[in-house]
DNA sequence: ATTACAAGTTAGCCATGTCTAACTTAATGC
DNA sequence: GCATTAAGTTAGACATGGCTAACTTGTAAT
């Protein structure tokens, strides 16, 4: 039958939609490894002056081969830079996404926190969030949090 | 040095708090797939009586042996029965588990439009961000959503 | 009853992201 | 200066989730 509906009921959502609303989710979580690497590691540099695989490896949660591993993509993608046993930088285009990153993620987390949630509970949800929040809506989260 | 700092200034978070908000989004991940396929699955039934997997993969936006694949596993998982050549139907813990998540993906768009997004980019948005809800989150954009 | 086509399956490829085990290099402390 | 230890790398395994190509099954129309 192939989902005949009869006419007169309303189209819940065309399927096509639907499949964008996915295909944009899978989009955002192709980018999200990357975001949070750059955006931690300009945190690193600029809290001791270096960025280094254990220390990323500590905050990420993983393990040092996993790290290395991932930061070799990155620098086939041009956000990072690095050479072998030294602690690594963001090329321009890495820190710029970094930048864009960590604005995001605070108005998020500000976001979370003037709702009434716990600072803890906030860091944690925006770290999955962040990656799914259109520029629109961002623009309204940022409004909510600096309401007076 | 291994990320020695001087004692007096704050510590920014500590990198163990880091770590579990990474690891609760990864966790994240790992449930979504199956959280949204039961969800649409549990919706098609509900509109055509059953769930196809032509009709699944068309609102998912990926190819038939993908969803396949997908739907193997969550039968092996025991979320979905079927047998071949027919549609899928969902196991009382399927059907379970795509009622919160239905109920939490209406939440999500609820506040979202709301705060004030056009309802499209309400239900894009929402399909990523309700897998990163938590549950006090949830509560609390509930709240907001059903004031007068 | 045949046939033609849509739906479903199977096999196999690939990239990602995690891990452990084993090795190499760099830094630190006598 | 040398030895010890911490950090980093390399190799290889595994699960996931996407794909295409080729095959099988079911069904609908003649
Ligand atoms: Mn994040
Ligand atoms: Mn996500
Ligand atoms: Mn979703
Ligand atoms: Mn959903």
């Amino acid at each position: 039958m192939t989902e005949t509906r009869n006419g007169d009921e309303a189209e819940p959502r065309p399927a096509e939609a639907r499949a964008k609303s996915f295909q944009a989710v899978r989009e955002a979580h192709r980018n999200e490894l990357a975001e949070d690497y750059v955006e931690l590691i300009a945190e690193l540099i600029s809290q001791f002056g270096e960025a280094r695989p254990v220390d990323i490896a500590a905050r990420m949660g993983v393990t040092a081969p996993t790290v290395a591993k991932t930061l070799d993509r990155l620098a086939r993608e041009g956000l990072v830079a690095r050479a072998p046993y030294r602690s690594v930088f963001l090329t321009p285009e890495g820190a710029a996404l970094a930048e864009a990153c960590l604005r995001r993620h605070e108005i998020v987390v500000r976001f979370l926190v003037r709702l009434g949630l716990d600072p803890e509970t906030a860091e944690k949800d925006a770290e999955g969030i962040e990656h799914h929040v259109s520029e629109r809506t961002l623009e309204l989260l940022r409004d909510f949090a600096d309401q007076t």
